[in-house]
DNA sequence: CCCTGATTCGC
DNA sequence: GCGAATCAGG
């Protein structure tokens, strides 16, 4: 695969809305992360600029360069435009999914708690299942790749997260994204 | 362990 | 110019 205008534009496009390079290697398909990297470097664009407005970063007036250096590396801004925000500690919030600052995959709907629900009786069979491996995780223990689907009563010292690996992209384990994504079917009109 | 971007350097 | 390997960090 090259550098298409067309890659190109996808690239600038995705890193500046704060897609992570693997991500934009992904989307893009055919590149590596670091193939990704490297372009966003080639190109210039290693900070996060285009999209985001800067408050207070000064591009470099562009002092004239009278000295003989052709390789200067003068590099004393040097600021954090990624940080990790974790997910904070909720009350009693049903569904404290921690929303990055930006988009990730498409809609997520929130969690339906498992008990009121008639969804296809192997995937709730599935999930019952996989709640006695569940890894009963804590909010601080949440990662990007620990399933979220909230089990008990966050009231309650009974509450905890699944914990399971998650489905690539998706929020909760392959059991729990059978019954968080719902084809939005077969309970409106099930009849077999 | 999973991931992130940054840098180097042979191609 | 390209990107794998490597580095540095969370």
């Amino acid at each position: 695969m090259s550098w298409t205008d067309e890659r190109v534009e996808l690239l600038k496009k995705m890193w500046s809305e704060g897609q992570s390079a693997s991500q934009i290697a992904k989307e893009l398909g055919g590149v590596t992360r670091n193939a990704v990297i490297g372009k966003v470097h080639r190109l210039g664009l290693s900070n996060r600029a285009g999209a985001a407005p800067a408050p207070e970063t000064k591009p470099e007036p562009k002092p004239a360069p009278a000295a003989a250096k052709p390789k200067p590396a003068p590099k004393p801004v040097e600021a954090k435009p990624e940080s990790r925000p974790e997910p904070a500690p909720v009350a009693a919030a049903p569904s404290p999914l921690p929303a990055r600052k930006q988009i990730i995959p498409a809609g997520q709907p929130l969690p339906p708690q498992p008990s009121a629900n008639e969804i296809s009786p192997e995937a709730l069979a599935k999930v019952s299942e996989v709640e006695k491996k569940a890894k009963r995780l804590t909010l601080m223990e949440l990662t990007e790749r620990t399933c979220k689907w909230p089990v008990g009563d966050p009231a309650t010292e009974d509450f905890w997260f699944c914990g399971l690996p998650v489905q690539q992209g998706k929020p909760y384990c392959e059991a729990h994204v059978g019954v968080a994504f719902q084809p939005m079917s077969s309970r409106r009109d099930r009849r077999r």
